[in-house]
DNA sequence: GTAAAATCTTAACCTGGTTCAATATCTTTC
DNA sequence: GAAAGATATTGAACCAGGTTAAGATTTTAC
């Protein structure tokens, strides 16, 4: 398994020794995934948490009306997953799907929290993970308030550089929180200057 | 000092014993406020996470034109301030002003780091503390794509009761992301209801 | 207790973004 | 490589919510 991602990730907070790197490989679980397959399934409990070895994942959900709001985008060194669903153990209400090939590592609820019990400093890095998870979410609260779609659509490409190559317009404008027609037209605007 | 709101509150995630309140009680520093009062202005950077002991707050930022867009508001037992600021030591952009008389903790940046590295449990709660604080604003960042300001509206009286008797209209206005005279609107619907 | 300031309401008009429907393009699949 | 299905574009009608401005009500300050 491929452990230099998620290590060098790591230990750009805490710093690892060996044995807390053998025990995280011990608990992961490596697997390929291809372009279009369905990583999770909403309406089953999550079970995992999942780190991106390589590749482009979404995540989704699926209203009454079947339509799908596409909630994040996931690339090479992030994480993605459920953490609603993890913690409480109900069914997950979104959806996980490969946008390429690639390889993930699955990281089950319970080894992480033996993970958590036995490596104080595993409870270190995810504080620092989710509290910056957190700062980056209050921004994009911030920014879909005060911006406009056109700025919004300008800002994604910045912070996800190569996914639009990955993801069709109807996702983005989704993930943007408007219609895929309204993306098509603020894309042409945009050529036009 | 009055650490039972605190304690229990952080007794609802780990179980912390006499040293741990102790050393707790010691990092804290308590500090009364009056309706109205600036607790935390923009352009310094922040120095403390505040936790709210008794009384309304709200966070806000005050964009290029002058007008205030607010962003948080919290009540006993919740904890406020900007996360970014402080663990970035920039200028915070957000200014947070007590909307009642009350009582603040506030707890500086370095106590907190020093206690997080004395005492593990800390790391636990505040890992936890992100976490649910990253679920809920996951939840609101999907509520403010699918729903509307007035679906908005009403959620935000369900999950604050009792605030909207200390805030003014334009600030709820400005914190479901509309404009004063469309909640009046919204309201007056309501009542015909 | 009254004047000034702030807040709230109402109404007419404006705009960013949606809906629907028709056409064009790109992908699959056999 | 043709047919079918998905995806993207365009345009016209429409709607949620914004803007402006004026009056009504409440709060604040002296």
């Amino acid at each position: 398994m491929n452990m230099d991602v998620i290590v060098s990730h790591i230990n750009s907070y805490v710093s690892l020794n060996e044995e807390e790197v053998r025990a995280l490989s011990s608990a992961l679980i490596s697997k390929t995934i291809k372009q279009g397959e369905l990583i999770v399934e909403s309406g089953e409990p999550a079970r995992y948490m999942i780190f991106m070895n390589a590749g482009y994942v979404m995540t989704y959900y699926t209203d009454k009306e079947g339509f799908d709001h596409v909630i994040q985008f996931a690339s090479t060194g992030w994480w993605s997953g459920d953490l609603y669903s993890l913690s409480e153990n109900v069914p997950t209400i979104y959806s996980t799907r490969a946008l390429s090939a690639g390889e993930v590592l699955l990281f089950p609820k319970a080894a992480q929290d033996q993970l958590l019990d036995k490596y104080p400093k595993f409870e270190r890095y995810f504080r620092i993970l989710f509290h910056n998870a957190l700062m980056r979410l209050q921004f994009r609260i911030i920014e879909n308030y005060s911006a406009t779609a056109e700025s919004r659509y300008l800002s994604f490409r910045e912070r996800f550089p190569g996914m639009e190559q990955h993801v069709s317009q109807k996702h983005i404008a989704s993930y943007l929180g408007i219609t895929p027609e309204f993306l098509s037209k603020i894309r042409k605007k945009l050529q036009q200057k």
